[in-house]
DNA sequence: AAATGAACAATATTTTTATTTGTTCATTTA
DNA sequence: TAAATGAACAAATAAAAATATTGTTCATTT
Protein backbone atom coordinates (compact mmCIF):
# COMPACT_ATOMS: atom_id res chain seq x y z
CA UNK A 1 0.00 0.00 0.00
CA UNK A 2 1.54 3.65 -1.07
CA UNK A 3 0.76 6.50 1.33
CA UNK A 4 -1.30 9.51 0.17
CA UNK A 5 -1.79 7.13 -2.90
CA UNK A 6 -4.48 5.31 -0.62
CA UNK A 7 -5.36 7.27 2.20
CA UNK A 8 -8.83 8.00 1.10
CA UNK A 9 -8.79 4.53 1.61
CA UNK A 10 -8.31 4.57 5.22
CA UNK A 11 -10.34 7.34 5.85
CA UNK A 12 -13.21 5.53 3.84
CA UNK A 13 -13.23 2.61 6.62
CA UNK A 14 -12.55 5.03 9.55
CA UNK A 15 -15.42 6.86 8.74
CA UNK A 16 -17.64 3.80 8.11
CA UNK A 17 -16.33 2.42 11.57
CA UNK A 18 -16.69 5.51 13.71
CA UNK A 19 -20.64 6.01 11.65
CA UNK A 20 -21.05 2.45 13.48
CA UNK A 21 -20.03 2.31 16.85
CA UNK A 22 -18.69 6.46 17.30
CA UNK A 23 -15.26 7.46 18.49
CA UNK A 24 -15.05 5.28 21.72
CA UNK A 25 -16.56 2.68 21.10
CA UNK A 26 -14.45 2.06 17.27
CA UNK A 27 -11.13 0.46 17.89
CA UNK A 28 -8.59 0.49 15.35
CA UNK A 29 -8.46 -2.99 15.32
CA UNK A 30 -11.85 -2.80 14.03
CA UNK A 31 -11.02 -0.11 11.39
CA UNK A 32 -7.86 -1.91 10.11
CA UNK A 33 -9.82 -5.28 9.98
CA UNK A 34 -12.22 -3.56 7.85
CA UNK A 35 -9.64 -3.33 5.48
CA UNK A 36 -7.82 -6.24 5.89
CA UNK A 37 -4.98 -5.25 7.60
CA UNK A 38 -3.74 -5.54 11.31
CA UNK A 39 -3.52 -2.49 13.51
CA UNK A 40 0.29 -2.30 13.62
CA UNK A 41 0.13 -1.80 10.06
CA UNK A 42 -2.38 0.97 10.16
CA UNK A 43 0.17 2.75 12.48
CA UNK A 44 2.24 3.07 9.76
CA UNK A 45 -0.03 5.39 7.97
CA UNK A 46 -1.91 7.34 11.31
CA UNK A 47 -0.40 8.97 13.72
CA UNK A 48 -2.62 7.68 16.41
CA UNK A 49 -6.91 7.01 17.00
CA UNK A 50 -7.25 10.60 17.44
CA UNK A 51 -5.73 11.69 14.75
CA UNK A 52 -7.19 9.57 12.66
CA UNK A 53 -10.62 11.05 13.55
CA UNK A 54 -9.85 13.80 13.22
CA UNK A 55 -8.39 13.67 9.66
CA UNK A 56 -11.54 11.61 8.88
CA UNK A 57 -14.19 13.89 10.02
CA UNK A 58 -12.10 17.21 8.19
CA UNK A 59 -11.89 14.86 4.92
CA UNK A 60 -15.93 14.15 4.87
CA UNK A 61 -16.85 17.87 5.95
CA UNK A 62 -14.65 19.25 3.00
CA UNK A 63 -16.27 16.71 0.59
CA UNK A 64 -19.58 17.84 1.23
CA UNK A 65 -18.84 21.23 1.41
CA UNK A 66 -17.05 20.63 -1.99
CA UNK A 67 -20.15 19.00 -3.15
CA UNK A 68 -21.65 22.05 -2.58
CA UNK A 69 -20.03 24.82 -4.01
CA UNK A 70 -19.37 22.72 -6.84
CA UNK A 71 -23.41 22.60 -7.38
CA UNK A 72 -23.53 26.68 -6.56
CA UNK A 73 -20.46 27.12 -9.20
CA UNK A 74 -22.76 25.96 -11.35
CA UNK A 75 -25.60 28.45 -10.88
CA UNK A 76 -25.24 32.22 -12.78
CA UNK A 77 -28.19 34.13 -11.30
CA UNK A 78 -27.49 34.71 -7.97
CA UNK A 79 -31.10 34.07 -6.26
CA UNK A 80 -30.47 30.47 -7.22
CA UNK A 81 -27.43 30.48 -6.43
CA UNK A 82 -28.17 30.88 -2.79
CA UNK A 83 -31.31 28.64 -3.16
CA UNK A 84 -29.15 25.99 -4.35
CA UNK A 85 -26.54 26.35 -1.55
CA UNK A 86 -29.54 26.21 0.90
CA UNK A 87 -30.62 23.60 -0.40
CA UNK A 88 -27.84 21.30 -1.57
CA UNK A 89 -25.96 21.33 2.03
CA UNK A 90 -29.27 19.76 3.31
CA UNK A 91 -29.58 17.50 0.58
CA UNK A 92 -25.99 16.41 0.31
CA UNK A 93 -26.16 15.57 4.63
CA UNK A 94 -29.16 13.69 4.22
CA UNK A 95 -27.68 11.26 1.25
CA UNK A 96 -24.19 10.74 3.21
CA UNK A 97 -24.79 8.36 5.99
CA UNK A 98 -21.67 7.65 7.42
CA UNK A 99 -21.43 11.48 7.62
CA UNK A 100 -24.74 12.09 9.05
CA UNK A 101 -24.24 8.76 11.73
CA UNK A 102 -20.91 10.65 12.89
CA UNK A 103 -22.61 13.76 13.47
CA UNK A 104 -24.92 12.12 15.52
CA UNK A 105 -22.34 10.07 17.34
CA UNK A 106 -20.61 13.22 18.13
CA UNK A 107 -22.44 16.38 17.76
CA UNK A 108 -19.45 18.49 19.03
CA UNK A 109 -17.97 18.36 15.80
CA UNK A 110 -20.76 20.51 14.12
CA UNK A 111 -22.14 22.19 17.35
CA UNK A 112 -25.10 24.29 17.15
CA UNK A 113 -23.43 26.73 19.60
CA UNK A 114 -19.64 26.39 19.95
CA UNK A 115 -17.92 27.26 22.62
CA UNK A 116 -14.56 26.53 20.73
CA UNK A 117 -15.67 24.82 16.99
CA UNK A 118 -13.35 22.07 16.23
CA UNK A 119 -13.81 22.66 12.51
CA UNK A 120 -13.70 26.50 12.71
CA UNK A 121 -11.62 26.59 10.04
CA UNK A 122 -13.89 24.42 7.44
CA UNK A 123 -16.95 26.14 8.97
CA UNK A 124 -15.46 29.70 7.79
CA UNK A 125 -15.37 29.03 4.64
CA UNK A 126 -19.21 28.20 4.60
CA UNK A 127 -19.68 31.27 5.97
CA UNK A 128 -17.42 32.97 3.52
CA UNK A 129 -19.42 31.18 0.95
CA UNK A 130 -22.90 32.79 1.96
CA UNK A 131 -20.96 36.17 1.88
CA UNK A 132 -19.41 36.11 -1.50
CA UNK A 133 -23.22 35.42 -2.55
CA UNK A 134 -24.71 37.94 -0.56
CA UNK A 135 -22.22 40.67 -2.29
CA UNK A 136 -22.59 39.38 -4.88
CA UNK A 137 -26.39 39.79 -5.01
CA UNK A 138 -26.01 43.10 -3.62
CA UNK A 139 -24.17 44.23 -6.32
CA UNK A 140 -26.12 43.27 -8.60
CA UNK A 141 -28.96 45.06 -7.12
CA UNK A 142 -31.05 41.82 -6.60
CA UNK A 143 -30.31 41.62 -2.44
CA UNK A 144 -31.51 44.28 -0.17
CA UNK A 145 -28.22 45.72 1.09
CA UNK A 146 -27.35 43.92 4.06
CA UNK A 147 -24.51 44.00 6.83
CA UNK A 148 -22.73 40.66 4.51
CA UNK A 149 -20.59 40.45 7.45
CA UNK A 150 -23.95 39.48 9.95
CA UNK A 151 -26.40 38.26 8.09
CA UNK A 152 -24.10 36.37 6.50
CA UNK A 153 -23.40 34.57 9.85
CA UNK A 154 -26.67 34.70 10.81
CA UNK A 155 -27.97 32.44 7.72
CA UNK A 156 -25.04 30.00 8.67
CA UNK A 157 -26.88 29.97 12.38
CA UNK A 158 -30.37 29.14 10.26
CA UNK A 159 -28.90 26.62 8.10
CA UNK A 160 -26.64 24.37 10.93
CA UNK A 161 -30.55 24.50 12.62
CA UNK A 162 -31.70 22.69 10.07
CA UNK A 163 -29.05 20.52 9.40
CA UNK A 164 -28.81 19.85 12.94
CA UNK A 165 -32.64 18.65 12.80
CA UNK A 166 -32.22 16.88 9.80
CA UNK A 167 -29.01 14.53 10.79
CA UNK A 168 -31.22 14.31 14.62
CA UNK A 169 -34.03 13.45 13.44
CA UNK A 170 -34.74 11.33 10.32
CA UNK A 171 -38.35 13.11 8.82
CA UNK A 172 -36.73 13.91 5.80
CA UNK A 173 -39.82 15.12 3.98
CA UNK A 174 -41.30 17.25 6.10
CA UNK A 175 -37.81 19.13 7.12
CA UNK A 176 -37.45 19.35 3.46
CA UNK A 177 -40.88 21.39 3.36
CA UNK A 178 -40.09 23.46 6.56
CA UNK A 179 -36.59 24.25 5.46
CA UNK A 180 -38.13 25.79 1.92
CA UNK A 181 -40.76 27.84 3.74
CA UNK A 182 -37.76 29.32 5.75
CA UNK A 183 -36.05 29.84 2.69
CA UNK A 184 -38.92 31.71 1.18
CA UNK A 185 -39.49 33.59 4.85
CA UNK A 186 -35.47 34.55 4.59
CA UNK A 187 -35.11 35.81 0.90
CA UNK A 188 -38.81 37.47 0.53
CA UNK A 189 -39.52 38.23 4.39
CA UNK A 190 -42.43 38.75 6.19
CA UNK A 191 -44.02 42.27 6.12
CA UNK A 192 -45.69 43.83 2.95
CA UNK A 193 -44.08 47.23 1.99
CA UNK A 194 -42.34 49.42 -0.23
CA UNK A 195 -40.45 47.58 -3.25
CA UNK A 196 -37.45 50.37 -2.67
CA UNK A 197 -36.91 49.60 1.21
CA UNK A 198 -33.27 49.02 1.54
CA UNK A 199 -32.44 49.83 -1.48
CA UNK A 200 -30.43 52.83 -0.21
CA UNK A 201 -30.82 54.14 3.40
CA UNK A 202 -33.94 56.88 2.44
CA UNK A 203 -34.49 58.56 5.42
CA UNK A 204 -38.06 58.45 6.54
CA UNK B 1 -47.00 28.67 57.06
CA UNK B 2 -50.26 29.10 55.05
CA UNK B 3 -50.41 26.41 51.84
CA UNK B 4 -51.05 28.26 48.66
CA UNK B 5 -50.52 31.54 50.15
CA UNK B 6 -46.95 30.96 49.92
CA UNK B 7 -46.28 28.69 47.16
CA UNK B 8 -44.65 30.97 45.63
CA UNK B 9 -42.10 31.47 48.32
CA UNK B 10 -41.24 28.23 47.92
CA UNK B 11 -40.74 28.38 44.06
CA UNK B 12 -38.21 30.96 44.31
CA UNK B 13 -35.80 30.07 47.04
CA UNK B 14 -36.14 26.78 45.03
CA UNK B 15 -35.00 28.54 41.75
CA UNK B 16 -32.13 30.43 43.63
CA UNK B 17 -31.05 27.17 44.77
CA UNK B 18 -31.26 25.20 41.65
CA UNK B 19 -29.94 28.17 39.73
CA UNK B 20 -26.70 27.74 42.25
CA UNK B 21 -26.01 24.49 42.26
CA UNK B 22 -28.36 22.51 39.34
CA UNK B 23 -30.65 19.61 40.11
CA UNK B 24 -28.49 17.38 41.47
CA UNK B 25 -26.26 19.05 43.36
CA UNK B 26 -28.79 21.21 44.98
CA UNK B 27 -30.46 19.44 48.24
CA UNK B 28 -33.51 19.57 49.62
CA UNK B 29 -31.79 20.87 53.24
CA UNK B 30 -30.21 23.77 50.77
CA UNK B 31 -33.92 24.78 49.92
CA UNK B 32 -34.99 24.32 53.38
CA UNK B 33 -32.27 26.25 54.77
CA UNK B 34 -33.21 29.39 52.35
CA UNK B 35 -36.06 29.69 53.99
CA UNK B 36 -34.98 29.10 57.38
CA UNK B 37 -36.86 25.56 57.94
CA UNK B 38 -36.06 22.14 58.09
CA UNK B 39 -36.13 19.77 54.89
CA UNK B 40 -39.04 17.71 56.72
CA UNK B 41 -41.21 20.96 56.85
CA UNK B 42 -40.48 21.43 53.23
CA UNK B 43 -41.78 17.99 52.79
CA UNK B 44 -45.62 19.37 53.98
CA UNK B 45 -45.82 21.24 50.70
CA UNK B 46 -44.10 19.24 48.30
CA UNK B 47 -44.43 16.02 47.12
CA UNK B 48 -40.76 15.43 46.46
CA UNK B 49 -37.78 17.27 45.26
CA UNK B 50 -38.41 16.40 41.24
CA UNK B 51 -41.36 17.35 41.28
CA UNK B 52 -40.39 21.27 43.23
CA UNK B 53 -37.89 21.25 40.11
CA UNK B 54 -40.55 20.98 38.01
CA UNK B 55 -43.33 22.94 39.76
CA UNK B 56 -40.32 25.83 39.59
CA UNK B 57 -39.06 25.99 36.77
CA UNK B 58 -42.75 25.85 34.91
CA UNK B 59 -43.74 28.46 37.69
CA UNK B 60 -40.91 30.55 36.08
CA UNK B 61 -41.29 29.63 32.47
CA UNK B 62 -44.54 30.87 33.22
CA UNK B 63 -43.97 34.25 34.43
CA UNK B 64 -41.34 34.55 31.16
CA UNK B 65 -44.06 33.73 29.13
CA UNK B 66 -46.53 36.33 31.13
CA UNK B 67 -44.11 39.31 30.97
CA UNK B 68 -43.84 38.88 26.82
CA UNK B 69 -47.69 38.40 26.28
CA UNK B 70 -48.36 41.71 28.80
CA UNK B 71 -45.90 43.57 26.83
CA UNK B 72 -47.10 42.29 23.31
CA UNK B 73 -50.75 43.05 24.46
CA UNK B 74 -49.64 46.82 25.14
CA UNK B 75 -48.83 47.20 21.13
CA UNK B 76 -52.04 47.98 18.68
CA UNK B 77 -49.42 47.97 15.29
CA UNK B 78 -49.34 44.43 14.41
CA UNK B 79 -45.70 45.12 13.24
CA UNK B 80 -44.95 46.39 16.29
CA UNK B 81 -46.26 43.56 18.28
CA UNK B 82 -44.15 41.50 16.52
CA UNK B 83 -41.09 43.16 17.06
CA UNK B 84 -42.11 43.55 20.84
CA UNK B 85 -42.54 40.19 20.77
CA UNK B 86 -39.00 38.79 19.75
CA UNK B 87 -37.13 41.22 21.49
CA UNK B 88 -39.17 41.31 25.13
CA UNK B 89 -38.87 37.39 25.31
CA UNK B 90 -34.80 37.57 24.47
CA UNK B 91 -34.59 40.98 26.84
CA UNK B 92 -36.64 39.33 29.55
CA UNK B 93 -34.24 36.76 30.21
CA UNK B 94 -30.96 38.24 30.46
CA UNK B 95 -32.67 39.69 33.08
CA UNK B 96 -33.81 36.72 34.83
CA UNK B 97 -30.40 35.49 36.08
CA UNK B 98 -31.99 32.55 37.98
CA UNK B 99 -34.01 31.57 35.44
CA UNK B 100 -31.11 31.68 33.15
CA UNK B 101 -28.99 29.69 35.04
CA UNK B 102 -31.12 26.69 35.57
CA UNK B 103 -31.57 26.83 32.13
CA UNK B 104 -27.66 26.97 31.89
CA UNK B 105 -27.75 23.64 34.42
CA UNK B 106 -30.02 21.79 32.25
CA UNK B 107 -30.09 22.42 29.00
CA UNK B 108 -33.52 19.85 29.22
CA UNK B 109 -35.89 22.21 30.06
CA UNK B 110 -35.72 24.22 27.00
CA UNK B 111 -33.80 22.23 24.54
CA UNK B 112 -32.89 23.60 20.82
CA UNK B 113 -33.79 19.74 19.14
CA UNK B 114 -36.81 18.27 21.84
CA UNK B 115 -37.07 14.33 21.10
CA UNK B 116 -39.90 15.09 24.20
CA UNK B 117 -40.16 18.78 25.00
CA UNK B 118 -40.52 18.22 29.51
CA UNK B 119 -42.33 21.27 29.06
CA UNK B 120 -44.33 21.22 25.68
CA UNK B 121 -47.09 22.67 26.55
CA UNK B 122 -45.49 26.08 27.68
CA UNK B 123 -44.22 26.24 24.40
CA UNK B 124 -46.85 25.97 22.63
CA UNK B 125 -48.36 28.26 24.28
CA UNK B 126 -45.43 30.18 22.23
CA UNK B 127 -46.21 29.58 19.02
CA UNK B 128 -49.59 30.10 19.58
CA UNK B 129 -48.66 33.58 20.15
CA UNK B 130 -46.33 33.85 16.96
CA UNK B 131 -49.39 32.36 15.11
CA UNK B 132 -52.18 35.00 16.53
CA UNK B 133 -50.00 37.37 15.56
CA UNK B 134 -49.10 36.21 12.25
CA UNK B 135 -53.00 36.04 11.65
CA UNK B 136 -53.46 39.12 12.91
CA UNK B 137 -50.87 40.46 10.52
CA UNK B 138 -52.47 38.82 7.32
CA UNK B 139 -55.74 39.53 8.34
CA UNK B 140 -54.71 43.64 7.84
CA UNK B 141 -52.88 43.02 4.94
CA UNK B 142 -49.40 44.17 7.20
CA UNK B 143 -47.87 40.53 6.77
CA UNK B 144 -47.62 38.59 3.62
CA UNK B 145 -50.25 35.51 3.03
CA UNK B 146 -47.60 32.78 4.86
CA UNK B 147 -48.44 29.24 6.64
CA UNK B 148 -48.93 30.28 9.86
CA UNK B 149 -48.93 26.74 10.87
CA UNK B 150 -45.17 25.90 9.86
CA UNK B 151 -43.96 30.05 10.17
CA UNK B 152 -45.14 30.11 13.72
CA UNK B 153 -42.91 26.95 14.51
CA UNK B 154 -40.11 28.39 12.17
CA UNK B 155 -39.93 31.67 13.91
CA UNK B 156 -40.14 29.87 17.29
CA UNK B 157 -37.04 27.54 16.69
CA UNK B 158 -35.11 31.09 15.16
CA UNK B 159 -35.95 32.83 18.70
CA UNK B 160 -35.23 29.77 20.39
CA UNK B 161 -31.85 29.53 18.78
CA UNK B 162 -30.99 33.21 19.95
CA UNK B 163 -32.73 32.36 23.65
CA UNK B 164 -30.48 29.60 23.98
CA UNK B 165 -27.45 31.84 22.80
CA UNK B 166 -28.15 34.56 24.63
CA UNK B 167 -27.92 32.43 28.08
CA UNK B 168 -25.25 30.08 26.84
CA UNK B 169 -22.90 33.11 26.53
CA UNK B 170 -22.99 36.82 28.09
CA UNK B 171 -22.24 38.67 24.51
CA UNK B 172 -25.42 40.42 25.67
CA UNK B 173 -24.59 43.46 23.78
CA UNK B 174 -23.26 41.99 20.59
CA UNK B 175 -26.47 39.21 20.63
CA UNK B 176 -28.79 41.96 20.56
CA UNK B 177 -27.30 43.98 17.11
CA UNK B 178 -27.55 40.19 15.76
CA UNK B 179 -30.83 39.58 16.79
CA UNK B 180 -32.16 43.15 15.66
CA UNK B 181 -30.35 42.44 11.92
CA UNK B 182 -32.28 38.75 12.11
CA UNK B 183 -35.39 40.35 13.24
CA UNK B 184 -34.81 43.09 10.39
CA UNK B 185 -34.12 40.05 7.88
CA UNK B 186 -36.86 37.24 8.72
CA UNK B 187 -39.34 41.10 8.33
CA UNK B 188 -37.81 42.34 5.26
CA UNK B 189 -36.51 39.71 3.40
CA UNK B 190 -33.09 39.34 1.43
CA UNK B 191 -34.46 39.59 -2.49
CA UNK B 192 -35.54 42.92 -3.87
CA UNK B 193 -39.08 42.49 -5.67
CA UNK B 194 -42.27 43.45 -6.44
CA UNK B 195 -44.46 45.01 -3.84
CA UNK B 196 -46.80 42.65 -4.66
CA UNK B 197 -45.43 39.48 -3.85
CA UNK B 198 -46.92 37.15 -1.58
CA UNK B 199 -50.17 38.95 -1.42
CA UNK B 200 -52.12 36.66 -3.71
CA UNK B 201 -50.54 33.66 -5.07
CA UNK B 202 -50.69 34.67 -8.56
CA UNK B 203 -49.43 32.86 -11.22
CA UNK B 204 -46.30 33.11 -12.87
C1' DA C 1 -51.89 22.88 62.63
C1' DA C 2 -47.18 23.47 61.72
C1' DA C 3 -42.56 22.12 62.51
C1' DT C 4 -38.89 19.05 64.09
C1' DG C 5 -35.25 15.63 63.82
C1' DA C 6 -34.14 10.82 64.07
C1' DA C 7 -34.44 6.78 61.12
C1' DC C 8 -33.72 4.50 56.94
C1' DA C 9 -33.94 3.48 52.01
C1' DA C 10 -32.33 5.25 47.70
C1' DT C 11 -28.69 7.69 45.18
C1' DA C 12 -24.43 9.27 44.42
C1' DT C 13 -19.33 9.20 45.14
C1' DT C 14 -15.01 7.15 45.76
C1' DT C 15 -11.86 3.30 45.74
C1' DT C 16 -10.35 -0.98 44.09
C1' DT C 17 -9.96 -4.58 40.75
C1' DA C 18 -10.34 -6.47 36.25
C1' DT C 19 -10.62 -5.90 31.23
C1' DT C 20 -10.00 -3.88 27.03
C1' DT C 21 -7.60 -1.21 23.71
C1' DG C 22 -4.05 2.13 21.98
C1' DT C 23 0.67 2.27 20.70
C1' DT C 24 5.44 0.54 19.92
C1' DC C 25 8.86 -2.25 17.88
C1' DA C 26 11.82 -6.36 16.98
C1' DT C 27 10.94 -9.77 13.65
C1' DT C 28 8.89 -11.74 9.37
C1' DT C 29 7.03 -11.55 4.73
C1' DA C 30 6.60 -10.69 -0.17
C1' DT D 1 13.77 -3.34 1.60
C1' DA D 2 9.37 -1.36 2.05
C1' DA D 3 5.31 -3.16 4.01
C1' DA D 4 3.13 -6.04 7.30
C1' DT D 5 2.88 -8.80 11.50
C1' DG D 6 1.92 -9.95 16.27
C1' DA D 7 3.68 -10.01 20.88
C1' DA D 8 4.46 -6.77 24.61
C1' DC D 9 3.06 -3.26 27.56
C1' DA D 10 1.21 1.29 29.04
C1' DA D 11 -3.01 3.87 29.10
C1' DA D 12 -7.71 4.16 29.28
C1' DT D 13 -12.38 1.99 30.28
C1' DA D 14 -15.43 -0.63 32.50
C1' DA D 15 -17.22 -3.46 36.47
C1' DA D 16 -17.60 -4.31 41.22
C1' DA D 17 -17.33 -3.21 46.03
C1' DA D 18 -17.17 -0.10 49.76
C1' DT D 19 -18.45 4.40 51.61
C1' DA D 20 -20.81 8.59 52.06
C1' DT D 21 -24.60 11.67 51.11
C1' DT D 22 -29.24 12.92 50.59
C1' DG D 23 -34.30 12.11 49.72
C1' DT D 24 -38.33 10.77 52.17
C1' DT D 25 -41.19 9.27 56.12
C1' DC D 26 -43.23 9.70 60.53
C1' DA D 27 -43.67 9.53 65.65
C1' DT D 28 -43.01 13.30 68.63
C1' DT D 29 -42.75 18.29 69.95
C1' DT D 30 -43.83 23.17 69.59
Amino acid sequence: MRKKENIETIYTAALKIFAKFGYQKATVEDIAKTMNMTKGNLYLYVKNKKALYRETVSWALQKWQFRVATAVDRETDVKRRFEVMCFKAVEYLSQDDHLRRVLIHDPEIFPMFPEKDPFEEINQNSVLMIKTILEQGIEEKAFRKVNTERVSEIIFLIYKMFIIRTYIKRETEFMQQVFAETVELVTHGLFMESPLMGVEKTGT
